[in-house]
DNA sequence: ATCAAAAAAGACCGATCAGTCTCAACCAAT
DNA sequence: ATTGGTTGAGACTGATCGGTCTTTTTTGAT
């Protein structure tokens, strides 16, 4: 990589990390330039404008978070291990965090409505990538009776990125990791018994506490 | 209410509204000139600073949401109907918003990070507003028997809000409702299936689809 | 109707915005 | 080592930023 190449990487990565965590309006070029060590030139020489950059950094940001996908994903090959595996993705999200600032997808889909056009689209797509992964692996699930054929692709793909953004909301939001912890759980409860197989039966009573049951025998109701 | 106190009132609403679609670094004092159709002196008549206004039209967006919850639990007495008014509140919420431009407790906890600790604190404040109505309930009802004494009102809330919040915004991303509407028929499933103490019990099998039967029986396990 | 106080208009301020342009420094191919 | 082209520095631009202040208009109590 030339000497210019390497610049142009290093404007676009700490960029990603400044508008991930400042937002894209709430960043001025004298924030890109201090967080660069850049002056003016140095930056607009390779990007023809703030909007440029932004949106080579968002793709930059998305291609940080589909590379820990694919980490997590590698080897898996049954669909609950594969489901599980991006809950397990979300586990280090707080600690060690691909892009510092929370998801850039979640800060792009609110920030972008309306006012940033092309950005929205960005944020579209990179959310259709992540929701036809879950989709893909659902449909494959139950085609190997891995899933319940009953599951849904759309809706496991709906709920899980719905609770895993609002679980780093609220972990962000308060500094604190339980909240993305208890909604990873929940998830995890979910995944195991409504998608999974392998049945479980549950039942609960007044009076006592719910308990759940492997089992495999069949339960006429 | 006195002139002055009705364009006060005005200027806040239309803010509230600004700030909800743009964010608060994305909207200009020239914006709020053009949304409530005053000059600066106007405005700065009734507000020290844009972020004085800032924080006093959170509040309003903030109070709008808590209007339209005490609205959806007025007469509901018992702990799941409680829970599923609260769900209520969501089926209309983006058709017929309180606010423009969604959810203003998500909006301002992604965008005020760091960079705007004053609207931090009052977003958690609005959030932990939220959080202990779902924990009351959550308590009270496993008091009352309503709800399964396993129930934990922290891990409640936390999957109500999470989720919530999430499918809203993959419907706003998408300007598609039916996400926040799969987002709800999950918790609403939650809630009947995990947390309701007169007691369904579920069983699934291989080869047949899920069902789901009311019943008071008592079934060892 | 009067009039003092409040409200609103809008000119004005310095700072900062995104972006341009010139030029010096540097780099890589020769 | 030379040199032509790229890279980056930094002064400069006009526009807009948030905010102030003076002036005019409006309001509501009398």
């Amino acid at each position: 990589m030339s000497k210019a190449q390497a610049t142009k990487a290093h404007i676009i990565e700490q960029a990603a990390t400044l508008f991930n965590q400042q937002g894209y309006a709430g960043s001025s070029i004298s924030d890109l330039m201090r967080v660069t060590g850049l002056q003016k030139g140095g930056i607009y020489n390779h990007f023809r404008s703030k909007d440029e950059l932004a949106l080579e950094a968002f793709a930059f940001a998305v291609e940080r978070i589909q590379q820990s996908f694919r980490g997590a994903l590698r080897g898996k090959r049954h669909a609950v291990d594969r489901l599980v595996a991006i809950l397990g993705v979300y586990e280090n999200f707080l600690a060690d965090p691909p892009v510092q600032g929370g998801c850039p997808i979640l800060n792009t889909a609110v920030e972008s409505d309306d006012a940033y056009p092309a950005l929205r689209e960005r944020a579209q797509l990179a959310m259709d990538g992540w929701r036809s992964l879950i989709e893909r692996i659902v449909t494959k699930g139950i085609a190997r009776g891995e899933l319940q054929p009953t599951a849904d692709g759309q809706t496991v793909a709906t709920i899980l990125i719905a609770t895993i953004e609002g679980g780093i909301m609220l972990s962000k939001l308060y500094d604190d990791p339980s909240h993305l912890e208890r909604a990873l759980n929940h998830l995890s409860t979910y995944v195991q018994q409504q998608l999974v197989m392998p049945s479980y039966f549950f039942c609960s009573q007044k009076d006592r506490s719910v308990c759940f049951v492997p089992c495999q025998k069949y339960l006429p109701c």
